[in-house]
DNA sequence: CCTACCACCTCTAGTCGCTGTAGAAGCAAG
DNA sequence: CTTGCTTCTACAGCGACTAGAGGTGGTAGG
């Protein structure tokens, strides 16, 4: 159990070096104690905490959302309502994000299709693309 | 048919100001000419140009994609199967991000549903966002 | 004529989450 | 001692804008 360099760490947890330190420059890491030359060492309850940060940004939490998250674990006897509920709205973001693209894919998939291998100029695709007012949707 | 300011171009293309001298700035527009005080002025076609890049852009071609349609718009007699290839590969590309984002989705389905409005020392919401190794898979 | 207001101008910096670079220094093995 | 790897700091860059500061031009009302 004792401790790492950022090498180890950064290997055990599928994360860049360059990475961790970014983390620690935001703040999402806290500054780990040095060796006598100034390198950083880790130990097992960093390795923890870059695991939760790692699996909070593969699932699309944003560093802000993994620092609430982060900072609600601090006080243990508190319902966790307050991190389900930034999960729950998380969820319904991916959801809205997921229904908007695929509304793109099908609009992408008609285009792709309409292409009669014609003239650059007679290309539906471009006409497609280039036509006024495809619709004036929100944002 | 007389030349618009910015803003009426803006405006029409339902694009912001901003924005239209950003195109400008990294050569998606021309330099439109002046008027006599430095302002700019367009004209019909620079207004289909900027619907062809807003609409580009909202299907989710690349600044850098749309600059490529747009070049290959200036040989009208070319056959369009250039064209055709960029729309076929950023459907592709688009349909792979959905199908991330669904298994995303169902991730965090999952997550919330398990949730038990516990403590969060108990919390399995968290529990799950640390634990050691999620899924190594594909960066 | 003076003033207020708006649209426009340029230039710079900020967003987000990293990634990559340069240049220096530590450290172990051969 | 040299080689080669890891680590260090500090800063620039990505994409596609967006926002702000600080200034000018033109017009409309009083």
């Amino acid at each position: 159990m004792k401790p790492v360099m950022i090498g180890q760490l950064a290997c055990e947890t599928l994360t860049k070096v360059t990475t961790v330190r970014f983390y620690e420059s935001i703040g999402l890491l806290r500054p780990p104690p040095r060796t006598a030359s100034g390198r950083r060492t880790y130990d097992a309850s960093d390795i923890e905490r870059l695991h939760f940060i790692r699996n909070g940004r593969r699932l699309g939490f944003s560093v802000d959302e993994i620092r609430s998250l982060m900072g609600l674990a601090e006080n243990p006897d508190q319902d966790c309502g307050a991190a389900s509920a930034i999960a729950t709205q998380h969820l319904k973001d991916v959801e809205a994000r997921l229904a908007q693209l695929a509304v793109l894919r099908d609009e992408l998939a008609m285009l792709s299709q309409s292409c009669t291998k014609a003239r650059m100029a007679d290309c539906r695709i471009m006409r497609a693309i280039g036509r006024r007012h495809p619709q004036p949707e929100r944002q």
